[in-house]
DNA sequence: GAGATATAATTAGGCACCTAACTATATAAG
DNA sequence: CTTATATAGTTAGGTGCCTAATTATATCTC
């Protein structure tokens, strides 16, 4: 016998109202529930995704940030320094030369030293790398529209504008207590 | 000088539309960009809120999988198998005896071996780990309640459905080309 | 032009989570 | 009762991402 705790990850646990309600009780905290649901919810769902697009791009022998890398690159005239790619990607430098390392390795990139400025390494797509995207987008984009297929047109603009606000929340996780977010409050 | 590369993570390259349809276009598909759109800024924001996760809840000593075992310990009498944990986590159980092994080091749980059988364990959440989670509720509520506050109660309850809708569709990243997610269609 | 300082990329080491292999106990089959 | 098999938990090793420290180059100031 292989592996015996296969099924866990499909059970996944989705955060209940009663739970949420449970946890506020418990303390006699003046909190909306609901309100903590949308949370949990939101982080459960963070997680089912990153974990799931990480299993989609292991199918070409690529990571969640390796494509992003690549795509990027693509979006770029397949030519950039490392620190830009760490700003469009939102990671750090450290994380990017990790990235370049493997896909380097695998031949998808190459570095080259940068003439004018010697502490640069400029990046560059390689021509194995502009066909492992064009191999790949068809079933990638497939997949990312399947994902959001449950929801039409109209569900998808309000989707999208809701997203949008509750990211800006995002910051009271990490801010200043009780320091509100910037943007419109639609809310009291 | 102390770290020169902070600010990179809150400039946030979120994914725009021009940048999808270009994606797109590139290889001449069929595709709807603004779904490809929201799949991208989903991912984005599922990443981003992981991360503000660990940053909120390493304030209270924790990560944000230990404070999910203590908070579920709590809602079982304080009383679980690692099993049980693992199931209710959505994690393995590897998973749960990393967490379980520093949950226990620092004194907020402590294993027990059954008696009936000698190969379970019982995790028990000790009084320093209901402490911990007593004093730790009011700003995590607080918290997660300021995330979505820029949402009102109508948008919330539309957020939770859609949330709910695409979440179901992530199972499209990891399952069989083209076979749906199970659940209604409220598109086409 | 020498020394201080800024910047680009890398290396070193850490955490969360994973899969696969292993240990120990329990149970079923001959 | 012994051998096979299932199960609970742990260990070993890997990936993705992080922060902090380091190396190498560039620039600014005297």
């Amino acid at each position: 016998m292989d592996n015996n705790n296969k099924i866990i990850n499909d059970i996944d646990a989705i955060p209940s109202l009663v739970q949420s309600k449970r946890q506020i009780d418990r303390y006699n905290l003046d909190i909306d529930a609901q309100a903590i649901l949308v949370a949990s919810r939101l982080m459960a769902a963070g997680a089912k995704l990153g974990h799931a697009s990480e299993i989609h791009f292991s199918r070409f022998g690529l990571s969640t940030g390796r494509y992003r890398l690549l795509a990027d690159l693509e979006d770029n005239e397949g030519e950039e320094l490392p620190s830009q790619l760490a700003e469009h990607l939102g990671v750090t430098r450290a994380t990017v030369t990790g990235l370049i390392d493997i896909l380097e390795r695998d031949g998808l990139v190459s570095r080259r030293t940068s003439s004018d400025d010697g502490r640069q390494r400029t990046v560059i797509l390689t021509e194995k790398g502009a066909k492992k995207l064009r191999e790949m987008a068809p079933e990638h984009f497939a997949r990312l529209e399947a994902m959001v297929g449950l929801l039409n047109i109209d569900e998808r603009s309000v989707f999208l504008d809701l997203l949008d606000r509750v990211t800006q929340g995002i910051s009271a996780l990490t801010g200043e207590l009780g320091s509100k977010p910037k943007g419109n409050i639609s809310n009291e």
